[in-house]
RNA sequence: GGAGGCGUGGCCGAGUGGUCAAAGGCAGCAGACUGUAAAUCUGCCGGGUUAAUCCCUACGGUGGUUCAAAUCCAUCCGCCUCCA
């Protein structure tokens, strides 16, 4: 069943974790599509990038300025804000909307990405994980329940299951265990979400598998029948061969339930958005436009520009001329190299402007294309100036 | 006038006989970054060459001592501190 009928095994109805979240298609060019997720904080038009607020904030930006980029939906963490200022301290002060002043939908990511990228400050065992906190040593202990639990706490529109992101590579027998592991963690955390009485947002179950096939495979058959409330794509972006990703996206993607939200964790560059989107994926986050601003690394139409090069000290000209965000209208890249050269700090804040801006405008032309029916076109006219794998 | 100290690569600054083209930092040149322990990290950074290498020029100037000097001696130039 699971490889035959390309996604539509599940209906609606089939939705057993309950939420308010609600998903429509509106729009399908192949196995993509463009929707609509309705959430307690407003509708997110879907394919979109969610900018990635680890601490309840995108580095650089207010909510305000986040806003006005046009994100429809924010990511925080629940390990990061867990440690500081804590789950209780949230909760005191309204949860985390309010305590963040950001009004439109939120997602936290629930410390599953941090068993990778602080494997060796955590101990992983079949009931969670416990974290050692690098601030000062003290011991935090992560279940699938109390992952729920807390998410729930702090309000969010999408929570995320915990799960175990394993590095790359990996042999087949880890990352089996590690799946058979994750799998098992996603009916504890449907069990805890069926207990909750009133879910402030969705529960999203986590394909894992690492890069093998068959592993993918039988994490969407354990996954898909629990009904969450949309799916991820977890286990990409930690540190494979350029592209590698896409093999698991084209395998899973198209498997997922029709009418749930898909969501891709981590990745990507342009070109891996492009693809994805192509592969009927909804929801992006990753890290690299508003790292990479504040590194100078700039994504514009004509490719990336690494501002600190010594090639822009004269150029007089907009970063992007084919982009209208507040950066592009109002400064050079002259002006943005000598901000960065001096290390003044609104060089940084005026790259991170842009880059989000652009990876949200982005994926937004390729929404507006996928209505319009013309989303191979706009693929290419997009990408021009990147590489088919790298950027 | 007296006493003492200092001068090192674009800058700051270690080094006080060979293992020194000379630590480290800054600046400079480039690169990386993918569910953020990241305003971080990596490489290059006197000149010429090579696969590794090797050669040249260099520690204020000049002249010595020595197999060998950024390092020791003499002298000159410049700068600084304290006392008068």
């Amino acid at each position: 069943m699971i490889e035959s009928e390309g996604g539509k095994r599940l209906s609606a109805e089939d939705q057993k974790l309950t939420s308010p979240l609600h998903f429509s298609v509106e729009a399908e060019q192949g196995v993509a599509r463009a929707g609509r997720l309705h959430t307690r904080h407003g509708v997110i038009e879907t394919p979109t990038f969610m900018p990635v607020g680890t601490l309840g904030a995108v580095k650089g930006l207010g909510p305000l300025d986040l806003e006005d980029l046009g994100a429809s939906i924010m990511l925080a963490n629940l390990y990061h804000l867990s440690l500081r200022p804590g789950i209780d301290r949230i909760e005191q002060l309204g949860g985390l909307h309010r305590f963040v002043g950001w009004r439109r939908p939120l997602i936290t990511d629930s410390g599953g990405y941090q068993v990778f990228s602080l494997s060796g400050l955590r101990k992983i065992d079949d009931g969670g994980v416990t974290f050692r906190s690098v601030h000062d040593g003290s011991m935090m202990r992560f279940t699938p329940e109390s992952v729920v639990e807390s998410q729930q706490r702090l309000g969010v529109d999408i929570a995320m299951m915990l799960d175990e992101c394993p590095p790359w590579p990996v042999e087949h027998g880890p990352a089996l265990a590690a799946l058979e592991r994750t799998n098992r963690w996603a009916e504890m955390a449907a069990e805890a979400w069926s207990r909750l009485e009133e879910p402030a947002g969705g529960l999203f179950g986590i394909v894992q598998g690492s890069f093998y096939a068959d592993l993918r495979e039988r994490a969407l058959e354990a996954l898909v029948p629990l009904g969450f409330a949309g799916y991820a794509i977890g286990g990409v972006s930690v540190g494979e061969a350029k592209g590698l990703g896409r093999d698991v996206v084209r395998q899973v993607a198209p498997e997922l339930p029709r009418d749930k939200p898909r969501y891709l964790m981590g990745l990507g560059t342009p070109s891996d958005l492009a693809y994805a989107v192509r592969h009927g994926i909804d929801l992006f986050d990753c890290v690299l436009p508003s790292r990479n601003a504040r590194h100078g690394a700039l994504f514009t139409s004509r490719g990336v520009i690494r501002i600190k090069n010594s090639r822009f000290q004269t150029d007089d000209s907009p970063l992007d001329p084919e982009c209208s965000c507040s950066t592009c209208r109002s400064v050079s890249r002259a002006f943005l190299h000598h901000l960065f050269r001096t290390g003044e700090y609104s060089g940084k804040v005026l790259a991170t402007r842009h880059n989000v801006s652009f990876y949200l405008d982005f994926v937004g032309q390729l929404r507006e294309a996928l209505k319009s029916g013309c989303l191979d076109v706009k693929v290419s006219d997009l990408l021009r100036h990147y590489s088919s794998t790298t950027r």
